[in-house]
DNA sequence: ACCTGAACACCGTTCAAGT
DNA sequence: ACCTGAACACCGTTCAAGT
């Protein structure tokens, strides 16, 4: 099984700093102008609300529970989100974040390719497990990259082209220790961790033995 | 790829009456008092409105929709389904019945086991693409009979029964024809099935490429 | 008995008024 | 500039009035 994944559940504290700076700049102006201070404030304490109220609930969170757990009112929230959708997207874009440097720290240099592919599904699924909002969202991940591109929900398109990035050095690194199946590509990847949060969420209690199974379908032929 | 299986979606009127009659009859009381003649029509036309509104846009159909689709008041729609989620049900509960019905006469009688396994899994995914309703609900049935049992969603306790005889003599077979993993057992199938589903929903255009990952990953270790 | 649709509740979103 | 919360729109659900 792997050393368990640094679950996301455990503590919203101490990667959510980080997290935030990062998202604060993946926002749709590449760098808008700085903000004032008690909106900066502001802006923070709605993406922590967002964060907890999508995690737990999905995409039935609700505007105004954000709002109160934030401590603003209501048209402060859409001031910085002009849509509850475009709130979830950056939250979800604060975990592909997460997700990104999780593949780029831990398992890229991790030596074994089989077991990195391995922990990649784990922590997917821990993730999935952890926030409702992001295994809502993996599905359309999985759609292919078109949906990034202006499309409502998702991860931005650079960060699309950064886990095609990752992922494709992981494969490749499974190829050249001829681990996995000749025809297995980067893009099989969304889909399969796509498949991982419908059952995650299901709350089917052994979905590892079905992480075991694709992982026996990706073995060579 | 095996025969295409009879996608539900071509033609909603040649199955429907049939599935209607069975599913009036699995409803929550076993035989209820026969309905007014006027009555009985209405609540055909209001789960064959239904049937088309959730296949179109899934939980997300409108009530009121449905009832100008069948032509009737709200309330009536009400009157015969105290809520949307039963009505939800109802038509999941139909689908199932299909879904029973093609094991049993389809997939039971084919003389290749493992073809009849391949078989599953394409008409899971053609009934998830053809009926969004189905595809919402499919990773409720998954996470196990407890939800069945006055849960809010899903098939009725004596579909999940039957599903799952039906899938152990499938896999029975498969196991006496030694063509899959000595571990394989029905209840795996519910999971993997509501692992295609997302797969199929994200649009992902070659869903049938991970069911044969899904497959290889059955094949004896 | 059953049907109807206006009325109510809830939640996403807007906007006039404030600082 | 930014914040607030009452008001509006939409959709699930109810119910008084009809047949």
């Amino acid at each position: 099984m792997s050393t368990p994944p640094p679950t996301p559940s455990s503590g919203p504290e101490p990667e959510a700093r980080a997290i935030r700076d990062d998202a604060t700049r993946s926002a749709p102006e590449p760098d808008a102008k700085p903000l004032r201070a008690d909106a900066a404030r502001n802006r923070a304490k709605i993406l922590d609300a967002a964060r907890a109220a999508f995690a737990e609930h999905g995409r039935d969170a609700q505007m105004d529970d954000i709002a109160t757990r934030a401590g603003v009112g209501v048209g402060t929230v859409y001031r910085h989100f002009p849509t509850k959708q475009s709130l979830a997207v950056a939250i979800v874009q604060q975990r592909f974040a997460m997700i990104l440097a999780f593949i780029r720290d831990e398992l890229l240099p991790d030596p074994d390719p089989w077991n990195a592919l391995e922990r990649s599904f784990e922590f997917c699924a821990s993730t999935q497990l952890a926030d409702r909002g992001y295994a809502d969202a993996v599905g359309t991940i999985a759609g292919g990259s078109p949906i990034a591109g202006g499309g409502p929900h998702g991860p931005a398109v650079d960060q699309i082209e950064e886990m095609l990035d990752l992922t494709e050095r992981l494969i490749a690194r499974a190829h050249a220790a001829g681990v996995v199946r000749d025809d297995l590509a980067a893009s099989d990847m969304p889909p399969l961790y796509a498949a991982l949060a419908s059952i995650v969420q299901a709350g089917v209690p052994d979905w590892r033995r079905y992480i075991a199974i694709v992982l026996d379908g990706l073995r060579p032929r």
